[in-house]
DNA sequence: GTACATTTCAAACGTATGTTTAAATTCACT
DNA sequence: AGTGAATTTAAACATACGTTTGAAATGTAC
């Protein structure tokens, strides 16, 4: 049996965790090589450098949401009529989910991962992002503005940024709120709760009237 | 003339704008200093440690912010019957924009910096807000149950946390946002724009019916 | 103008980071 | 078993950081 994958998915499961519980910038190789009891070159060895080893975290779980995602919506646009908001909303639950597939844990620490993707890192990779998957949010984007034809596009251009907002914090605090939830209510809360409380939240967040 | 509060106000102006633009841990003194134009070792002369410059950077404006809004709340609560819950949102607007008399660009900047402070340092920051104005808060935490009888208190938890994360998101790539509204839709929005957009778009998720 | 406290300054310290190097080891294949 | 490539390893490198130091400069009061 060939060390290299093993070497290679120790690194990936080790940094994963540590990207998602403390952030990107605020991780180090050290500590990541630490975890994954192995060497610290190995990391340069195999993905060549911290940046590219985001990437490959990332990746990971986008190159199995995202063909998923844009499957869905492709379903959604062939509709006759326009969809109902919470419909399209909805269809992101099954395929966040199925992302335990790639790891038990998967679903949250992938929605973790994103949340500090966007609020760690600067600029490099809301654009490896975009450039990998914009025609996919393009869809979706449409099927908003199609279940929701008396907002302005820049309206909903806002409310999305909006919407974006709440999810990456709730899931970059993920962990926190789950905690504090369970001390103050009493409540177990998994993530799948989460998610499920979300959707109302911002279907009315996003179809809320316009301002006078 | 004393230099002193010239060296401790040209710190303070010159911290606050790098640590809104590139996030707390990612500025370092020697930028602070630079951008400053005075000696490195003023800051720990002057505040003592960057962690202590940060705690200044931000309670220049929550000194001013938070007794204001402590008054709005307790306006509020005299009230015979319970407001609408647009109108407790509302009530952070006045006192946010008078903080363009602590600087002008003090209400942008304090919202990057608020955005800044929950998605870059991990727990200190939190726990220095919480210890200095949690009275406060558990102000505005009543209001908003008072104008959502129908909702449980957990519900009412969870909804203030995506809104939080709307908001801190939001003014954390405040910037960013603006830019790409005016490129996309030829929209100049100034601060208090992205603001009253928020109003009805938060009063919606938080009031929305529960689900099934 | 002398004495004292405050502030500024250049330099260094200690620590941590991502990355590179070159030798040692392990692996795959004949 | 032996050869060449792939991988692992320990050590070092270069750089950046927050902080400290001690002397120089500046300000303040008598």
């Amino acid at each position: 049996m060939s060390n290299k994958q093993s070497t290679q998915l120790k690194i990936l499961e080790a940094a994963e965790q540590l990207f998602a519980d403390t952030g990107f910038s605020a991780t180090s190789l050290r500590q990541i090589t630490s975890l994954a009891e192995v060497n610290l070159a190995s990391v340069n060895y195999h993905f060549g450098s911290k940046k590219e080893l985001i990437q490959a975290v990332l990746q990971r779980y986008l190159a199995v949401l995202m063909p998923r995602l844009d499957q869905e919506f492709n379903r959604l646009l062939a509709a006759q009529q326009p969809n109902q908001l919470t419909t399209v909303l909805s269809v992101f639950v099954e395929p966040l989910l199925e992302l335990s597939a790639v790891q038990p844990q998967g679903t949250s620490t992938f929605l973790q991962l994103l949340g500090r993707g966007y609020t760690d890192v600067q600029g490099h990779l809301r654009w490896f992002f975009n450039h990998h998957y914009g025609r996919t949010l393009d869809k979706f984007v449409l099927l908003v503005q199609q279940s929701c034809p008396a907002l302005p596009p820049s309206e909903i251009f806002w409310r999305l940024h909006f919407s974006l907002g709440t999810i990456v914090f709730t899931m970059a605090s993920n962990v926190a709120l789950k905690d504090i939830a369970a001390a103050d209510f009493n409540e177990r809360v998994e993530i799948d709760g989460v998610i499920k409380r979300l959707i109302p939240y911002l279907a009315a967040g996003i179809a809320a009237p316009s301002a006078a």
